[in-house]
DNA sequence: GTGAAAGCGCTAACAG
DNA sequence: CTGTTAGCGCTTTCAC
C-alpha cells in the first residue's frame, strides 16, 4: 500500500517498527489487508477446514506478521462460551483476610496446572463472605466463566448449597455430606481425624489435644473423628481453638494443658502447618517428640517430610484431588451430573510419633 | 407481546414476591420489567447520578430481586475496559512444570489480595516459555486484561524486554540492571548474596558452597554476590546447581564437597526451601548445624522461623513487594512511567548459624 | 469457498 | 432525566 495511514475506523498510534504502517488491531483490519472479508479471516483463524487452504495459510502467515490476536473479549462474547475458569477462594472464618493457607495455594496450584492443560483459563477471585451469597454469585452470574471452582467451603456451606442448586458447573473441594446439592470432591476428614488420634493411642498416647479452629466444617469433621476415637477408647481429648498467630500458640497449649488438668501427651493438629508451629513450640518448651509428646499433622505437604523430626500426618491427595475436580467440572459442563468424591485419608508415618 | 416468556398473571405493578419464575437475564429484559429503556437500566446499575433517585432504587431493587447481573464480557467489550489484571508465572527453567515454589505461590497471594483490594480482577496463567515471546504475548495481545503482573523473569528476560517495548502496563518480579525497559521490582540480589556470605564468613565459616540452580537471573545474582564476597575474603566458595528433587541432595552435596577436595563449613542456600532441605540432608548425615556446617537461606518465609533450629536467612519484603508491583502498574494504567524499584534485602539472624 | 448480514449484551453519545 | 441510536470486535447462519 502507498499510503498507508488511511484506516478506516479505528487503527491505532503506533506506527510499526518492522516496515508497515497499518496497526492491525481487528478482523477488519486483516480481511482489508488479505482482501476477504471478516468471515473467512475469522474462519481461517479459527483454523476451520472450509476454508481454502491457501487462503486460509495467506491469511494465517498475515496475521502473524502483523502480531494479530482476535480479541478474546469479543469473541467470547459473540460465542458465549469464555473457555475461562473461576477459582474462588472464599475467606470465611479465616480472622486474618489474606491468602496464605499453604494447603490451599497449593491446591490452587494443581488446580491452575490441571486447567490450562485442559485448555482452561483461570480467573481467580478472593471472596470475603458477608453474609449472603453474592461473593459467589457475583462470579457465577457475571458472565466470565463457563464454572466455578471452591478453593474450600469455609463456613459458607449454605451459600454454596443454595448457589448450587441452579449453577451446576460448580465443584467445591471440601466435604461432602449425604444429601448435600453442591458435588465435593476432599478427603473424609472425620476418618482421618480417626486414624489419627487411633495411632497416637497405638503408640502410648494416654492424653491428648487437638488443635485447630473448628468453625470451618472440614476441621470440625476431623475433630469429630479424632474425639471418636478417643471416646472409643476411654482415652481424654480437648479441644484447643487455636489461631494460627504463632506466638500465642505456646500460651495456648499450656494453658490448655492447665485447665485441663492434666499433661497432653499426644497432640492431633488440624494442619501441617499447625503441626509445625506446634512442633516449633515444644522445642522451645524443651518437650521431646515423640518422647515426651507426640505429635500428628494433616495433610502432608511436601513440607512435612523436611520438619524436625519428621512430621507424622494424614495424607491428603492434592494432586489426585485436583485432577478430579477438574474432570467433574468439565464432566458437569457438558451436562452430566457429575457426583462428589470421599477420597480415603493415608496415614504416613514418619518421626514425631512413636514407633508401636 | 407477541413471544417471550412472561407467565400468567402478573404483569404489572407490585414488585412480586409470588416468584414468578421470567428469567431477567439482560439489560433489555429488565428495562422492559421495569418499563424503562436499556439505557436507562444501564445507567441505573451502574450507580450513574443523572438518574432520578427514585427510578433507581427501583431498577436496582428489581434487579436484586430477580438476581440479574450484567453480562460482564458485554460490558468489557463496550467499554474497552476490562479491570483484569493478568499474572503469569513462567516455567522457563523449571524442571518440573508446576506451580509449586512455595515463595511464588506466596507472592501471588499477596498480589491477588492486593489486586483484590484496588477492585481488579485476576486472571491467571501458567505459561511455559517455548523460545518464542508468544506466551506472554498471548495475554498481553488478548484484549482480556488491562494489564500484566509477572511472578518471576524465568531465563525469558529478552522475551520480556521485546514485549516490554511496546506494551506498558507490565510488571515484573526480579531483578533489575541498568538499561532494562521493562518495570521491575525485586530484592537486590547481588546485595543479598553478598550479606549472606559475609555473614557466615564473620560468624567462622571457612569452606563455602552455594547451592541451586542459575539459569535464572535472580538466584544467579544472589550466586555473584555470594562468591564475590568470598573471593573478597579469600575464601573458597563452590557452586552446586541443585535440583529440587530432595532425595538426590544429599549426593550432591557429599559430591561437591568431594570433588572440591575440602569438607564444607558453609552454605548459601538460593531460597529457605533448599535451605530446609539441606537441613534436613545434613542432619541424616549427622552433622551439627551450626556446629559442624552453617546455613542461611534467602527469602524469610513465615515457614523460615519454623524449622529446626531456626533458620537464619535474607529477607525479601514479599508483601510489600506484591503491593509495589500493583501500585506501579496502576501507574501505567494512568500512563505515567513508573519505575522500577530494587528493595534491600535484610539479614535475618536465627540460629543455624554461629552467633559472632 | 466466500461474502453479506445479523446480532452477542452492553455502554455512550446525542437528542429530546 | 430518559429514550434512541450506534456500535465494541467477533462468529455464524444463510445465500451465492
Amino acid at each position: 500500500m502507498a499510503n498507508g495511514q488511511e484506516n478506516s475506523g479505528d487503527s491505532g498510534n503506533t506506527p510499526d517498527t518492522s516496515g508497515v504502517p497499518v496497526t492491525v488491531r481487528t478482523l477488519a483490519d486483516l480481511a482489508r489487508l488479505a482482501g476477504v472479508s471478516t468471515g473467512t479471516v475469522s474462519r481461517a483463524l479459527a483454523g476451520k477446514a472450509l476454508v481454502n487452504t491457501e487462503t486460509r495459510e495467506r491469511i494465517q502467515a498475515l496475521a502473524r506478521e502483523h502480531g494479530f490476536r482476535p480479541n478474546q473479549m469479543a469473541s467470547k462474547l459473540r460465542s458465549k462460551r469464555t473457555g475461562v475458569v473461576g477459582i474462588v477462594i472464599p475467606l470465611g472464618h479465616e480472622k486474618r483476610q489474606h491468602i496464605s493457607d499453604p494447603f490451599f495455594l497449593t491446591l490452587l496450584g494443581w488446580l491452575a496446572d490441571e486447567l490450562t492443560e485442559s485448555g482452561y483459563d483461570v480467573m481467580l477471585s478472593r471472596a470475603l463472605p458477608d453474609g449472603t451469597s453474592d461473593w459467589l454469585e457475583r462470579v457465577t452470574g457475571s458472565g466470565m466463566v463457563d464454572g466455578v471452582l471452591l478453593i474450600g467451603q469455609s463456613d459458607q456451606f449454605e451459600v454454596i448449597e443454595a448457589v448450587a442448586r441452579h449453577y451446576r458447573p460448580l465443584v467445591a473441594w471440601g466435604a461432602y455430606s449425604e444429601g448435600q446439592t453442591h458435588c465435593a470432591v476432599g478427603t473424609d476428614n472425620i476418618e482421618g481425624g480417626r486414624i489419627a488420634a487411633e495411632h497416637l493411642i497405638a503408640s502410648g498416647a494416654r492424653k491428648l489435644a487437638f488443635m485447630g479452629e473448628i468453625k470451618g466444617i472440614e476441621i470440625d469433621e476431623r475433630w469429630r473423628g479424632a474425639s471418636a476415637a478417643a471416646a472409643k477408647a476411654g482415652i481424654p481429648i480437648v479441644h484447643i481453638p487455636i489461631s494460627l498467630a504463632s506466638e500465642e500458640m505456646g500460651a495456648q497449649i499450656a494453658e490448655a494443658a492447665k485447665s485441663a488438668d492434666f499433661t497432653i501427651d499426644g497432640i492431633v493438629a488440624a494442619s501441617d502447618l499447625i503441626a509445625m508451629n506446634v512442633l516449633h513450640c515444644l522445642h522451645e518448651k524443651g518437650r521431646a517428640v515423640p518422647g515426651d509428646v507426640q505429635v500428628i499433622g494433616f495433610d502432608d505437604l511436601p513440607l512435612a517430610s523436611l520438619t524436625m523430626p519428621p512430621l507424622t500426618t494424614i495424607r491428603q491427595e492434592i494432586g489426585s484431588g485436583a485432577k478430579a475436580m477438574v474432570e467433574r467440572l468439565r464432566e458437569r459442563l457438558e451436562g452430566a451430573p457429575a457426583g462428589s468424591l470421599k477420597m480415603p485419608p493415608r496415614l504416613v508415618v514418619r518421626e514425631t510419633t512413636k514407633a508401636v
